[in-house]
DNA sequence: ATGGTTGGGGTCCAA
């Protein structure tokens, strides 16, 4: 089975390119963040065009939004709101026997410090709720699997520059405890760290802002898929589409993709 | 230190 995370940046503005990651690497699930498109416009016949039949929503008005969708059926689905916020962050759904999470984390705003910047104390709130979640469900043995834009990267070798990003929402030292702690309490293995070097620098996202993204180069790894230990031997690959950040009318975000033996 | 770009919905906010 394999399985696509992608932070779109607006569903309906990447119509075009959300065919071409079905035609180039024909994904057996995808999970979106940033549909940016309340759940009643959501585009369901270009998902039956492309063939994912089974699909969750959870959309808002203008910001955010998540969705997973399949061509397999799901046995289970669902969607859950986190901080007393309904702002579309979290869908998840059964397939082939494997629990797959859809999950949006805020961004944060501009400025590290919970005190001084709403968005920042939100963000930390969110990841210690999804820890606490998680923790109750660890050593529970379901084959789990979680992707998303966590919007942290929290390697060294996950930032262009880990000496001028410390102080920079995404790469903060709070923000990575906070990440790790996550990861730690719910029995998660990082699925790419797994199958890439800890040494080898990888990023998923690259600023609109650069005149030019690719020699600039300076990425974030912000995209991930964990896995439960149940899960860990059937990671078979995983592939971070970096082409993707070219395509016509490019989200600022690529594909990471995940193939599983089940 | 600053400003750079994108999308959505409506002339500003979130990323």
């Amino acid at each position: 089975m394999r399985i696509a995370t992608w932070n779109i940046n607006s569903l309906r503005a990447r119509t075009g390119i959300l065919a071409q990651l079905v035609r180039e690497r024909a994904p057996d699930v995808i999970c979106l963040q940033e549909t940016k498109v309340e759940d009643d416009l959501f585009p369901h016949g270009l998902f039956d065009e492309l063939g994912y039949a089974h699909r969750v929503i959870n959309g808002i008005r203008n910001y955010h939004g998540v969705a997973l969708v399949s061509r397999l059926p799901f046995s289970d689905c669902g969607r859950r709101d986190w901080c007393d916020k309904v702002d579309g962050r979290h869908v998840h759904a059964t397939v082939e026997g494997v629990d797959i999470h859809s999950v949006y984390v805020p961004a944060g705003g501009d400025i590290p410090d919970p005190l001084e910047n709403e968005k920042f104390a939100h963000k930390l709130a969110f990841m210690s709720a999804k820890t606490a979640w998680w923790a109750a469900q660890r050593d529970d043995g379901v084959p789990r699997i979680l992707l998303g834009d966590l919007n942290v990267a929290p390697l060294e070798t996950d930032v262009w520059s880990h000496k001028q990003l410390m102080n920079v929402v995404s790469h903060t030292p709070i923000e990575i405890e906070h990440l790790l702690a996550w990861q730690q309490a719910g029995g998660w293995i990082d699925a790419v760290r797994h199958l890439v070097p800890d040494d080898r620098k990888i990023y998923s996202w690259w600023s609109y802002r650069a005149k030019d993204w690719r020699a600039a180069d300076r990425g974030r790894r912000l995209d991930h898929a964990w896995v439960t230990s149940a899960l860990t031997p059937a990671l078979g690959g995983c592939e971070i589409m970096k082409d993707a950040r070219d395509w016509t009318r490019p989200s600022d975000h690529v594909p990471v993709l995940i193939d599983l033996k089940l």
